[in-house]
RNA sequence: GGUCCCGUGGUGCAGUCUGGAGUGCACGCCGCCCUGUCAAGGCGGAGGUCGCGGGUUCAAAUCCCGUCGGGACCGCCA
């Protein structure tokens, strides 16, 4: 049917008579004698001269055959591939009519989204999408060829599980063979994974589908995709660079330029100086520890665990009182008690409500310590440390968060996560990853020691890999020996018995021979959203969930019929239908 | 669970703070004219439950309460 796509066509073709197919897009119509009608298809436009009366609207779906010619002198378009010449002497064949559509398909206006979604597949015509979802496949390809060169197997897992109950929310989908039983959609094929290390497959990867019924945001939707990996008789090292080959590979077959090693950065590191764990490192406007300045202040606000604060350069003039209000509240609702904020003056002087209760001291040191010029804006919180760092992080991304794109592509490992995130009010720690994270060799020592706060310096063989911001994904080296895995289930109070319901077919299988092992996870979304410029994953997948989990295409999730329901074995609770 | 923003012909917006007739702009749509345009041009026309419900008022797109939908974020996402 079709001989060449509309935007190949260049002045190497005069003379050669082809039939392109498409849609129509934009129609110059003159008379009954001339017309100009744009074809596109996904690799760009063509004009076609028209000079018989054709009822040619926009969205009709054509196939012109004709004859490739040089435009009229000067009548070239630059802004056109192919704007140097033309289709004349055209046959055009109507293959669909189509009405009007929805919203323009021109590339120049801004479309609310929900019709967007509502009218997806129109949506997926306009060069955005057809771009976003290309490179999406270029990137899935590229995964692929960079594992497998590295001689990892891809094994599918299946999305009919057990539910575990550690974690995210499962998807649950009801039994029909086994009435009041349910299976669990995958969060991840964690376990299965590992089980493949057991079975011998010592590099295993997969693009698998994940799933967890949590809430949406900009970054995250219920199914997700993840490049998945293991591999045995492995360290964390190992696992870095396998997994960095794949994220440059990707990277370098899009942006055409390879990235540099990715660095790395311990989890005690950027929590100090970013207050984040997916520190976006394209800006500094680091966190600057002031505790020590104000070991005997008489300011009550600053008589607490931790004082650090944030350098605004040149933010004195852009931020008014009203602005800093704003900041004030939104710091509040994050959990902070307030936010300290000091203008720098003339002579490093300091202008805030706060320097009425410090000491002359206390301002130079302030001032010295953050570096502040004149016509700076210091931000300062005080409090619990754990909370001064986390409320600095945000405000820092608030004051000075580049736009997507901006800044290039910042990499980062992050190392040596801590092996427990608290501690119960009974002295249990809870696990920051999953119970079967190695912990780090130097600390092993500490299991046995610690008590209390003392577990949440335990440090883990947990790593993250983090692009700009963004947490892409996560991994760590595998518990594989008993006695370190007792211990942990010990100290999280599991018992045995309790143990051996949860992760029973696990453990048993590591009882045959289970090879040390280690593994990462990364979201493919959210790479590809990120080469793509993109700000939120919704624009490199074809049929996203709208932030509320519905989709306002199919209208999903829907009702079921009784006589479903009844096949399943469910009945609705009465205040719920 | 919480905070904030948005909802006005098919589309994008202005109007809302400070209540006064569904008022306006651009695109699209329909018809007519037009032989070199390219976001074609000219003339004419159609198209509205101002998301929905309630309240205040002589009077509500506008103010208040509720609700639905969309978005951003905090919590949540081992």
């Amino acid at each position: 049917m079709r001989t060449q796509y509309c935007g190949e066509l260049r002045s190497s073709h005069i003379g050669s008579t082809v039939t392109v197919c498409g849609w129509v897009d934009t129609r110059r119509v003159h008379s009954e004698h001339l017309a100009f009608i744009d074809l596109r298809d996904h690799t760009g436009i063509i004009q076609c001269v028209v000079d018989e009366k054709l009822d040619l609207r926009s969205e009709y779906v054509v196939s012109v055959t004709g004859t490739v010619r040089s435009r009229f002198e000067g009548k070239s378009n630059e802004k056109l591939s192919t704007g140097e010449v033309e289709l004349g002497d055209c046959i055009v064949e109507l293959l669909s009519s189509a009405e009007p559509p929805p919203f323009p398909m021109h590339e120049r206006s801004e479309v609310d989204e929900n019709i967007r979604l509502r009218h997806r597949y129109l949506d997926l015509r306009k060069s955005r999408m057809q771009r976003n979802l290309r490179i999406r496949a270029q990137v899935n390809s590229a995964i692929r060829k960079a594992m497998e060169k590295q001689g990892f197997v891809e094994i599918e897992t299946p999305m009919l599980i057990a539910s575990t109950p550690e974690g995210a929310r499962d998807f649950v989908v009801p039994s029909r063979l086994h009435p009041t039983n349910f299976y669990a959609l995958p969060q991840s094929p964690q376990i299965f994974k590992q089980l493949c290390m057991v079975g011998g497959f010592d590099k295993y990867y997969q693009i698998a589908r994940c799933l967890r019924d949590e809430d949406l945001r900009a970054d995250r939707q219920f199914e997700f995709m993840q490049l998945d990996m293991e591999a045995s008789f492995v360290t964390q090292d190992d696992v870095l660079s396998f997994v960095s080959e794949a994220i440059k590979d990707s990277a370098e077959t899009i942006t055409g330029e390879r990235p540099g090693e990715i660095p790395r950065m311990t989890w005690i590191e950027a929590m100090e100086r970013f207050g984040s764990d997916k520190p976006d490192t394209r800006f500094g406007m680091e966190l600057i520890e002031l505790s020590s300045i104000f070991e005997n202040t008489e300011a009550n606000v600053f008589k607490v665990d931790c004082v650090k604060g944030i350098l605004y350069s040149q933010g004195a003039e852009i931020l008014g009182r009203n602005a800093i209000d704003a900041l004030t509240e939104k710091c509040q609702s994050w959990g902070a008690k307030g936010l300290a904020w000091f203008r720098v003056g003339e002579g490093s002087s300091l202008d805030g409500a706060l320097t009425k209760f410090m000491s002359e001291e206390e301002i130079t040191q302030l001032t010295a310590t953050m570096g502040a010029k004149e016509g700076d804006m210091v931000f300062v919180i005080a409090d619990q440390r754990r909370t001064v760092n986390h409320i600095l992080g945000l405000l820092r991304l608030e004051l000075a968060r580049p736009p997507v794109g901006e800044g290039g592509l910042n990499f980062l490992w992050i190392t040596e996560f801590p092996l427990f995130e608290s501690v119960t009010d009974s002295g249990e720690p809870i696990p920051a990853h999953h119970p079967f994270t190695m912990p780090h060799p130097d600390d092993l020592g500490m299991l046995d020691e610690a008590s209390g706060e003392d577990y949440l310096s335990i440090r883990s063989q947990a790593y993250d890999l983090v692009l700009n911001g963004w947490e892409l994904g996560s991994g760590s080296v595998r518990i594989h020996k008993k006695d370190i895995q007792a211990k942990i289930f010990h100290l999280l109070g599991i018992q045995d018995d309790e143990a051996q319901q949860k992760f029973g077919f696990l453990l048993d299988a590591f009882k045959y021979g289970a090879p040390p092992h280690a593994g990462f996870a990364f979201g493919i979304d959210r790479l590809v959203a990120l080469l793509a410029g993109e700000e939120n994953i919704r624009e490199v997948i074809a049929f996203p969930k709208t932030q509320s989990g519905s989709d306002p295409l199919t209208n999903a999730p829907t009702p079921l019929d009784d006589g479903h329901l009844e096949e399943l074995g469910l009945r609705l609770a009465p205040d719920m239908s």
